[in-house]
DNA sequence: AGAGCTCCCTGTAAGC
DNA sequence: TGCTTACAGGGAGCTC
């Protein structure tokens, strides 16, 4: 499930492909794709047809491209299940393709992005581009201190240079909710989904249903030293360089699975104690955990 | 405002 | 073997 470091590859891998370059055509497949625009089908095709992209930013899971000269931006959201995939002029329709573009590069040429999405909980939309609050990029990718308006109230995400600490620790001080449901709060801290909360609860060494209020300031900042920890250790190992002769652009999970510690390891032991991992029903999801390293207080 | 729930969707895998 | 059910889960939107 595509999670900040999965969006980032997306991002940093279709970045050299479409920035700069215009979009010729514009085909929508399924409506489905659509639920986040607030105009029809026609009118997304019809706004994003002629129009030249002048970034690839990302802020948590969510990606937009502006569109030059307009205020607007195409908002991407690969929900569950989406890929952005970079394919030759004419290549054939992929079973679960939803919405293409063919595009024209200055230096790649012709190309077209496909959005893919099996369980359809994924999106694009365009929307207008709003000032961001702090005055600081709207996220990676993107020196304009602008966002869409659809992503204003998601928080920066751990890795942005301009995320708030002090705001991180605040809100986890308030909260009486138990740790995991806050850290999945994309509007207190972004980019983290349920691989990722567990990974990084297993190395600070918190029981997910620690309620978030009662953590002290040391547990709180061990954990968020665990989130970038984990992040950037994904990041690391998934980074893909641009292919000028054919690119694909993956935003499966799974290169990953290897260094996993927790989610996914029930019942084997434990890295660091031998444990056997357990694995809890939580809010339609699971937790997984280690039960002796991660007490519940 | 915060907490906690449902819903959207499809493919895979487990269970009977 | 074939059908049914559980499960995967991001985020909007709802109620209390």
């Amino acid at each position: 499930m595509p999670e900040l470091p999965e969006v980032e590859v997306v991002r940093a891998g279709l970045a050299p492909a479409v920035v700069g370059a215009r979009i010729e055509a514009c085909t929508v497949l399924d409506a489905r794709a659509l639920t986040r625009h607030a105009g029809s089908p026609a009118s997304f095709e019809q706004e994003v047809t002629g129009g030249s992209i002048d970034a690839a930013a990302r802020r948590g899971k969510f990606l937009w491209f502006p569109l030059r000269g307009s205020d607007r931006a195409v908002v991407a959201h690969l929900g569950m299940s989406g890929q952005m995939l970079l394919r030759e002029p004419g290549a054939p329709t992929e079973r679960h393709e939803r919405i293409r573009w063919d595009i024209v590069h200055p230096e790649h040429g012709e190309l077209s992005v496909l959005f893919v999405d099996q369980r359809t909980f994924g999106s694009l939309a365009v929307d207008d581009l709003a000032p961001t609050p702090d005055g600081a990029a709207g996220g990676w990718g993107t020196e304009t201190a602008t966002v869409p308006t659809q992503v204003s109230h998601i928080a920066r995400d751990p890795l942005d240079p301009a995320f708030d600490q002090g705001r991180f620790h605040a809100d986890l001080a308030r909260r009486t909710s138990a740790i995991k449901r806050i850290l999945l709060d994309q509007a207190v801290v972004s980019g983290i989904g349920n691989i990722y909360a567990d990974e990084a609860l297993w190395a600070a060494r918190i029981h997910p249903e620690t309620s978030a209020a009662s953590l002290s300031r040391v547990a709180r900042q061990r954990l968020l030293d665990a989130v970038v920890a984990v992040m950037t250790k994904a990041l690391a190992e998934g980074g893909t360089s641009f292919d000028a002769q054919y690119v694909n652009v993956n935003g499966q999970a799974g290169y990953f699975a290897h260094s996993l510690e927790a989610y996914g390891r029930t019942g084997s032991p434990c890295t660091r104690c031998g444990t056997p991992i357990v694995r809890v029903a939580f809010t339609n999801r699971s937790s997984h955990y280690c039960p002796r390293c991660q007490r519940r207080r």
